[in-house]
Formats: C-alpha cells, structure tokens, sequence
DNA sequence: CGACTTTCTGATGACACCATCAGAATCTTA
DNA sequence: TAAGATTCTGATGGTGTCATCAGAAAGTCG
C-alpha cells in the first residue's frame, strides 16, 4: 500500500473522484455494465486517466472496496465495542449494520457488486468472498463473549453466526428490489429474532 | 413453453445432456467461466449445435433454471404440505430446503450462479432475481398459517420470512468455501433458532 | 437406392472490453 | 519565459464472447 503522503495533491483528488464515480456506476448499473469507458464518462475524462493512476481495472476494484470496508468498520466497530454486554453488543451488531446501509446505500451495493461478480479462480469462490468469512468469524467473537459472560444458551456458534450474518447479507438484495424498503422495521425485528434466538432462559 | 411431446426422441436427449453440462460447468466453473464454448467442449459437441437447439445461450439458462426449480419444488413442497401445524411445516420447510442443497449441490450451485450473475436492464435487479421474491412470499404465506392458527407470537411476517430465507441463502456460499460443510448440524440450529424465535410464549 | 429432412461441424463476422502508447496539454520550477 | 515533469487524450491492438451459416454427415422413408 503507497501511503498517501506520496501521492501529489492532484493524484489524490483524481483517485478520489474516480472511486467515487466507480461506486456510483456499480450501485447504479451493476457490475456487468461498470466498464472503464463507462466510469470515465460518469468522471468527465478519459479511459487512459483510470490506468494512468490505478494501473488497471483490477486496483480500481480493490481500491473501492478498501474505501468501503473503511466506511463500515469506522461506523460499526466503536457502536460495538461501546456495550457492557454481549447481549447489548449483539444488538448494536445488527443495528449499526442496517444503519450503515442505510447512510451508504451506494457504497453497500457498489461492494456487493464486486463481491458477488469479481471472479477468482475458476471453480473458487471470488478473491473478495473473503470478506464474508471475516465478517462471520468476527461475529462469532461477538456470540463467544456472550458464551463465556453465561449470557447466552448453548448453541453451535458458527451456525447462528451464518444465519445472522445471512439475514444481514439479505437486505442489500431487498433495498436493490425495493428503494423505499423500512430499514428500521428490519433492525427491530432482527433484533428481537436473534434476541430470542440466543439469549439463556427457555 | 413447447411441449416435450413436441419434440424428436433425439432432440429430448441433447437438450438433457446440454443443460447437464450446463449445471455441471456452471458448478464447476462460475458464471464467467460459462461459455457456450466450454459447455460445448464438456458435452463433446460443437458449439453450433447449442445453438440449434436452444435458440441461444439464454434459452439455454432459461431451460436450466426451469430444470433446477422443479427438482427443488418436487422435493420440497410435498414435505411441507405433509405437516399437521404451521411450526412443523416450518421446520419441514427448513429441513428440506437444506435436503434439497445435500442431494442436488450442483444444481443448486449453476441456479445461484445464474440468479447472481445474469444481467437485467441496467441498475435492475437480474431476472432471475424473481425467483427470491416468489421465495419470500412463499413463505410468508407458512407464516401467516401459523399466525391464523395461533402457534406464533407477534412479529412482522415480512420481516422473518427474509431473516429465514437469508439464513438459508447463505448455506450456498458456505457450500463453495468448504466443500464438507455439516449440513445437517447448520439445520439442526436453524429449526431451533426460528423455533424460538417464533413461537407464541415467552 | 435415392430424395428429403434432421442434425451437426467449424469457420467467420460482429461486437465489447481492457491495456497500451505516442503525442498533446498542463503544471512546476528556475 | 524556457525546460522539464506531470497529467491527459483518444486511437489502436489483442483477446474473448456469441450468433450465424454454408456445407457435411446422419437419419428417414418411399
């Protein structure tokens, strides 16, 4: 990674404004149609710029989901770590993720996007499938914490894990399918699913 | 819709063995790397006759995605309609969705490499994505049964039936990550999670 | 067998994409 | 202003895809 100081005033104006125009092509148009002839037209400039500060379609890519990862982490994580409970932090898990999609739509479907279509090698999963199984290990840090303060019952971890994280995953799909979709609703009722799901007394 | 009655003994049997290979190569390889070169050269046949019998390339997933619908519609609905109360038809809905995926992992695998990858109009969502939407308010309307019937506490319908079905969508991402994922322990947790989740007392 | 239909082959054309690059425009610095 | 570095343009080449088609092969039937 070339830190940022090396980088002229100009260089990172431009990389910015690109990022920015890649993200709204791919939420807007989806993947398939996210060309480097496209994004350049959404930027006002020409397709050699990309390559000249990017190297190639590829580092674009990689340089979006960085961005977006950053968005995410930066809003989520402090939320989390800010419960006295794992119970709570659960909570805090779920909501502050529904709110991130809700404050960064555009940057939620542009990274959908790459994840799902950015392919890898032939027959494995995509070189950014990664980030699902990060996100799911994570969380269950989260239902261990919970486990070990006697908060929860006993459950496989890994399993709710997938079914939290599955129900997460879902809502990008629906907010594509239905722009107006109540994203507060969701959250407390996931909330109050997963409560029930986890939580010790039967 | 032509009916197969309709058709030559020959023309049935290539048509099968195309879109087998189809479902195999898009397994195997991903969407991008299904060409109608490579599922010509998987079923030892010349591109040309692909086309001659489908039309082109997206009759030819239309034939597939047909093709994997029934197999999961046939396993799956009688066992949930076979059920006496709402709760145990919701657990028959989970426990055979995730049958179906044991029994047919390369089928299930070329349909969500066709849902996930085909593209729609631009910024729409694929045509296929559809299938999902019937999905959901399938099970919505096992939802409302139980509601009616008084098995279920108090939520929003719409709410837990994308918590589920996301839950059970995710099942197909962990199937290609870990080929020897426990699919019997993740239905296990399933069924008791919305269990809990959704019935009556507290 | 001979005429006709069905089925298949493999090359070709048309199209879309990305990376590259020579040369132009712009900025920087002395 | 002049020289040099940076940044940009737009055309071009190379690659990969799908649909098409003329002609070959195989099947059908009188």
């Amino acid at each position: 990674m070339v830190s940022s100081e090396s980088r002229t005033f100009i260089e990172e104006a431009r990389r910015a404004q690109i990022i920015t125009c890649a993200i709204e092509v791919l939420a807007d148009r989806g993947y398939p149609h996210t060309t480097l002839a496209r994004i350049a037209k959404q930027a006002k400039i020409s397709t050699g710029v990309i390559s000249y500060h990017f190297g190639g379609k590829q580092q674009l890519i990689e340089a979006v989901v960085a961005e977006v990862a950053k968005l995410a982490t930066d809003l989520m994580l402090p939320r989390i770590l800010a419960q006295p409970t794992a119970t709570e932090g659960l909570r805090a898990y779920i909501e502050s993720n529904l709110e991130f999609m809700r404050l960064h739509r555009k940057p939620l479907l542009a990274l959908v996007e790459i994840i799902t279509h950015v392919p890898g090698e032939e027959g494995g999963p995509g070189p950014y499938s990664a980030q699902s199984e990060v996100a799911i290990t994570d969380l269950e840090k989260l239902l261990e914490w919970g486990r070990l303060a006697g908060e929860f019952r006993d459950f496989d971890q890994r399993s709710m894990a997938i079914a939290i994280r599955g129900a997460i995953d879902a809502v990008p799909g629906r907010l594509l399918h239905d722009p107006n979709f109540d994203l507060d609703l969701l959250a407390r009722e996931l909330v109050t699913i997963f409560a029930l799901a986890t939580r010790r007394q039967a």
